[in-house]
Parts: structure tokens; sequence; C-alpha cells
DNA sequence: ATCTATTGCTTGCAATATCAAGCAAAGCTA
DNA sequence: TAGCTTTGCTTGATATTGCAAGCAATAGAT
């Protein structure tokens, strides 16, 4: 019953980064990171979603939507995610535990040649 | 380089209502309210900027940009503001103090009648 | 003139965001 | 085995959001 915390904690991993390297490119701190990961956050600062966003190179507005901010264009369905747009549409509407669980596979196979 | 209170300031007293009527139809606390039009809040939060943007009837993304968040779409014309869209294109670009005088003359105005 | 309600404001407080510093476990390297 | 480094995490501190309660001034009513 927690949250996105899993979600951010995916995302890094999948990407095959250490929380300190977040913090290097991001400038949030990697205690910060920590305690996002493990949900002991209720909604980081739009300036931090940003940055966010940016490294991980996911949709800004998805991150606000996600961490529960009100939305401009507030559609029941979710604009737009991680995994790509085109893969949302191919595999129909996805979860998010189901999210969380393609970019754990992500990693897995991105890790499998090393 | 005080910031964005005095146009809140502006804009409720453009509607005539006061710090506790705000209140009544936000949920935002007249303390705070008044905090904020005075320049001693850095940045309310997302859900406190959607509710006033909603009894304001401006726009919220408008507000996100204006208190300093990063904003989706971040073009250097700010895209919509509560001197309504057409107004502006006919005045052309305004300035934010421009704005707030604006906003005053409509309080004026509208005050005419009573 | 006195009481009452309204209005804007200040103040103290609880909750939270965010970080710097430090710690334990695990991994290297010699 | 003993050291050095990396990694994730916890903790203490600081800043800020946001509110409840209360205060001073003003306006109305009687």
């Amino acid at each position: 019953m927690d949250g996105y915390g899993q979600y951010f904690k995916a995302l890094r991993e999948s990407k095959g980064v250490t929380l300190r390297e977040v913090e290097r490119q991001t400038g949030v701190s990697n205690a910060y990171l920590s305690q996002l990961e493990s949900g002991k956050v209720k909604q980081p600062s739009p300036n931090t979603l940003y940055k966010l966003a940016q490294f991980y190179q996911v949709s800004y507005e998805m991150l606000m939507e996600k961490v529960g901010y009100p939305v401009p264009k507030s559609s029941t369905v979710p604009k737009d995610h991680s995994v790509s747009s085109a893969a949302k549409n191919k595999l129909g509407g996805i979860s998010h535990e189901e999210e969380v669980e393609l970019l754990q596979y992500l990693k897995f196979i991105r890790n499998r040649m090393s």
C-alpha cells in the first residue's frame, strides 16, 4: 500500500545506476532519493520531480500525476509513461504494478550482458 | 523583487472578496492567504495553487509558472493570464506589473456600481 | 457610546521536504 | 586477512508549507 516509491526504484535499477550517480547528475541527494524509493516521502516538489523526469527521461506531467498533484489535463487515462507510449498502446492499459514489473524485467534483460 | 504576492492580492480584490470568503470556498486558510499575498510564502504547493486557480478562474499552469515551478511547455511567453487571452492578444505582451495594475483598475470599475 | 461582527494580520505549532554526515554491509585489491 | 571503496540507508538538523487561534482596527447596529 505504499506508492510510487517502487516505481522510482524500478526506474533507477532499470537504468543500472546508483543512488549517488543520480545525485551527481540531478543534484538530488542520495539520502532523499533513498527515502523517496522506500515510500517515506509524500509529495516531492515539482522542482525535484522535474530533475528526475529529465534524468530518467520520463514525462514530468506523468510524475506529477503519480505523486498526486493536480495536472492540467486531468483525464482518467494517464497520458504518457516510462515504458514507451507505443508499447503502452500495443499492450493496452497497464496498471502501476504491471509497469513496475516491466521495468524490473527490463533491468534483468539489460543486465544479462555483463 | 517581491513576487507574485501582489498579483494574488490584486486578483482577490478585483473580485471584491475577503480573505475569509476565499477560505470558505477554497479551503485555504485566511492566515495562509494573507501570508501568500504579502510575499511571505515561497512556493505554495500545486494543490493549493490548483484550488486558487479554480476559484479565481485563472490557468493553473500559469500559476505554477508564476511561482517558479517548471512547467511542461516552458515557453518564454507565458501561456494564459487572468485578464482574458483575447485582451492580452490585443494588448500585446504585458508585464507582470502592468497586469497587476490592470486588475486594480478592473476592481475600480467593478466597484463603481454599488 | 456600547456591543458585535468583520477583516486583515501575526504568531506558535505540526507536518513535511531536503540535505549533510555518518554507518553497516558488501565488494575489491593487495 | 587487512585495508579501501562503493552502495544503500538512517538520523539529526534546517527550512517551508499550511493551519488554528487570537489580536487590533474598522464598520454597523441599537
